[in-house]
DNA sequence: TTAGTCCCTTGCATTTTGCAAGTGTATGGT
DNA sequence: ACCATACACTTGCAAAATGCAAGGGACTAA
């Protein structure tokens, strides 16, 4: 198969990461799981508040594309840790170019490590039958 | 105004170069001005054809960002010139970040100016009259 | 039972993207 | 004058991606 079939845009380096991580969530996953984030729980609590939908489906594609690993970390009922390949983890250096360049840059960024109460975001209690009944008036 | 305002998603500096440059498009363009490119027809000519109203776009968000000027080269008709600020410029830490990741984890891919005809592509001739009445039938 | 947690899925409205064609201003050729 | 072409966009519209809110299954603890 020839250049022009193998790759979507073309053979550049780099349209062909931004085709697999460009876009405005993939980079803040793979930075999470960079932290030491392990669970969709996890993940889904991040500062940016991901919506869950997307959360799902860019850990299926991060998986397919060589960059995450779904591993079972408990039985009953089955849970799955999400962590870096050596693929995912080399993204580290983007990571860090982002960084440098963000607080160059962008006035009163920083990094997350650095961030108001460890970066973490406090998640509602959405989904019990009281909170149901309440929303349903 | 406080953190909560200041930015879209979190302070975080990767999520706020994310919200700048964190599409498919935006940094092929960057990579193009750096790579000498200066008027619209020479980025649209790229080989991953963006299409005119995302170049249009891009354009106007990069230069409202600060990564782009936009200065005129000639009078009647009067023609810009697209070229990087220093904020863009430092773009390139970022995008040989990418080139080193993509040519390590994604195979065949290649620095745009080892691509085949100088990474350029030609444009068709679509805006003759000939051209129309062809289409038209 | 009831409440709560975890990990997602689903429905649907809004926004972004992408394709194709059109527009306005100019130059060069005949 | 007339035609072809170039350049730099704009416009219209369909398709895809995004984001919000809610739903749901599997389980634990009270």
């Amino acid at each position: 198969m020839d250049t022009a079939k193998r790759f979507a845009r073309s053979a550049c380096a780099i349209a062909n990461s931004l085709d697999i991580v460009g876009d405005k969530w993939s980079l803040l996953v793979v930075r999470d799981l960079l932290h030491g984030k392990r669970t969709y729980g996890e993940l889904a609590r991040s500062p940016e508040r991901i919506p869950t939908n997307l959360l799902a489906d860019r850990l299926e594609r991060l998986v397919s594309a060589g960059i995450v690993t779904r591993t079972p970390y408990q039985q009953r009922p089955v849970r799955y840790a999400y962590t870096l390949t050596p693929k995912g983890r080399a993204l580290g250096d983007v990571l860090l170019a982002f960084v440098r360049w963000g607080k160059q840059y962008i006035p009163g960024t920083l990094t997350l490590k650095q961030a108001p109460a460890g970066g973490e975001v406090a998640a509602p209690a959405a989904n019990s039958r009281r909170a149901r009944a309440k929303r349903a008036g």
